[in-house]
DNA sequence: CCCTATGTTCCCAA
DNA sequence: CTTGGGAACATAGG
């Protein structure tokens, strides 16, 4: 469920509150997420985010590193009982508890990065470069969408933002990222900057389960352009928008401005 | 029963 | 060997 506006939404969050605290108590609840991680006992440092992956550094010179895939979510809670429905595991501090919550059980916990390779684009909040893009898009085969959501090139964009950045540079989402011009890649990098950030200041898109750290929803859903709206008038022209699927992900298009 | 779901990884064919 | 597409992962909801 998170893409990069929602990491950096728990991100900033989570910071304020457990910088410098230590972790009194870690307790693995679902035992896929492997039992040998524990940092009980440790300080943290500072908590990162890299593409839609979440750092937690702490004060032996390590990171837990989580990826909340699909359906994970973080929840802090002042005051506690029970644990929430679908916990996968827990981190105790001295003002309350930091729960990891996921019911398809996809998110992983790691001690390293788990990114492919090295990415030409690390934070595309900051680093998003049309040159960069262009030229790494050269003899590439697959679909403008597809190159896009590919973590190995740029890490952070998923599936919603993928769709509502193609519709603000007008291009349509089968087109082959090969196939773009220069011009064409500056309109992703202008659309993609300003949607994402937008999207932070949003504290992400709700549009079923995704909850802050906080348990509150998103704003972005009221962004949404094209994503969820299939059959019904785009914004800009009134076309209408198409629903296709593209490697098995649900692709929403005006057919009309997007060429 | 069918299909869908904000992600990644593995397998296989071209 | 490389590239790209589809299935698999596990669960809930319409």
């Amino acid at each position: 469920m998170p893409e990069l506006p929602e990491v950096e939404t728990l991100c900033g969050q989570l910071k304020k509150i457990i910088v410098g605290e230590i972790v009194l108590e870690f307790r693995i609840i679902d035992h896929k997420l492997g039992g040998i991680i524990n940092i009980a006992g440790k300080r943290v440092l500072d908590v990162t985010r890299q593409g839609k992956a979440l750092k937690i550094h702490t004060d032996d010179g390590e990171a837990l590193v989580l990826h909340l895939r699909m359906t994970g979510r973080l929840l802090w809670e002042p005051d506690f009982e029970d644990l929430p429905p679908h916990a996968r595991f827990t981190a105790l501090f001295v003002n309350g508890r930091l729960s990891c919550i996921d019911p398809r059980r996809f998110a992983t916990l790691s001690k390293e990065i788990l990114l492919p390779s090295r990415t030409s684009i690390e934070n595309p909040l900051l680093d998003f470069r049309a040159e960069q893009l262009f030229a790494v898009s050269r003899g590439k085969k697959l679909t403008v969408k597809s190159f896009l959501m590919d973590q190995r090139f740029i890490a952070g964009i998923g599936n919603i933002y993928t769709c509502e950045i193609l519709h603000e540079a007008l291009l349509h989402p089968e087109r082959k990222a090969s196939s773009l011009s220069l011009q064409e890649w500056v309109r992703v990098e202008k659309a993609a900057k300003r949607i994402l950030n937008k999207a932070v200041e949003c504290r992400g898109t709700t549009i079923s389960d995704w909850r802050d750290l906080f348990g509150q929803k998103g704003e972005y859903q009221n962004e949404l352009r094209v994503y969820a709206r299939g059959n019904l008038p785009c914004f800009s022209c009134r076309g209408i928008i198409q629903r296709i699927s593209i490697n098995g992900r649900g692709t929403y298009f005006c057919s009309s401005c997007q060429a």
